[in-house]
DNA sequence: CAATATTACTTAATATGTGAAATAAATCAA
DNA sequence: TTGATTTATTTCACATATTAAGTAATATTG
């Protein structure tokens, strides 16, 4: 029998539990968005733009931890959608600001209290 | 000024906090998985096959926490590149078999080391 | 046994993640 | 003021995730 290198169970494996929290914990959500005809990733970017006017892609992207590239594509699809705007930084015409439209404004007040009722299913299990 | 729904701010929201902390935990890895060609994702794969011979796809897929649809095409890639192989169950034709080839066990072999050392790390810092 | 349902996996279409390179505006240095 | 550098964002190529639908083998029911 060879010599076998001794690694912990994946199943211990810091990064998988955090997987399986995560999966566990965004699932609750994603059944309610989804009959909002929301990804995760979208009701990231709504809620940020509903707690704060004129960001900066840059901070959008941090705040609601979607990548650039990823973020690029998801808010020229919204702009199509009509749930947000997008001008230029006047200060400085390399960023853009970002907000949300009337149509995104309405989007979030529909489903804001769903994802509060959510959360409050969570905490009530833990 | 028209009235808005309250939400915890995006900051404390459950999935937001497990999203950063499975990015914090991942990233240790990625770099040193890199050096060896491989993503977290495949490293998943190799580390369960080195853990359980003649496991199902099915089981392989929950264990690795990597979805049936990306799990064929990651073993047809881990098949071309030499790394596992497949047969499939005599007892229910249904069902596929997968084992590391001598190469992926050379692979684990290789980066089952310096994986403890990053968990190794890891702990320190916590 | 034949018809139906279930299971295990694959395929397809689309969305998002990742890393590198490209672009344009702003800043800095000589 | 020009040329080099940095910054903010976008584009590109490819990997992975998600959902639905398709396929073949097996199990179940009448």
């Amino acid at each position: 029998m060879k010599p076998v290198s001794k690694l912990r169970n994946i199943d211990y494996s810091l990064p998988m539990q955090l997987l399986q929290a995560t999966k566990s914990a965004t699932a609750l959500f994603r059944t309610m968005l989804h009959s909002h005809e929301l990804t995760d990733q979208q009701w990231r970017i709504i809620r940020v733009l509903a707690n704060q006017k004129n960001i900066e892609t840059f901070e959008l992207s941090k705040k609601s931890m979607i990548p650039p590239p990823s973020l690029t594509r998801m808010l020229h699809n919204f702009e199509e959608l009509g749930f947000v705007t997008r001008k230029s930084d006047p200060r400085d015409q390399r960023k853009t600001l970002v907000n949300l439209s009337s149509a995104g404004w309405k989007k979030f007040e529909q489903v804001a209290p769903e994802a509060e009722k959510v959360y409050f299913t969570i905490e009530k299990k833990v």
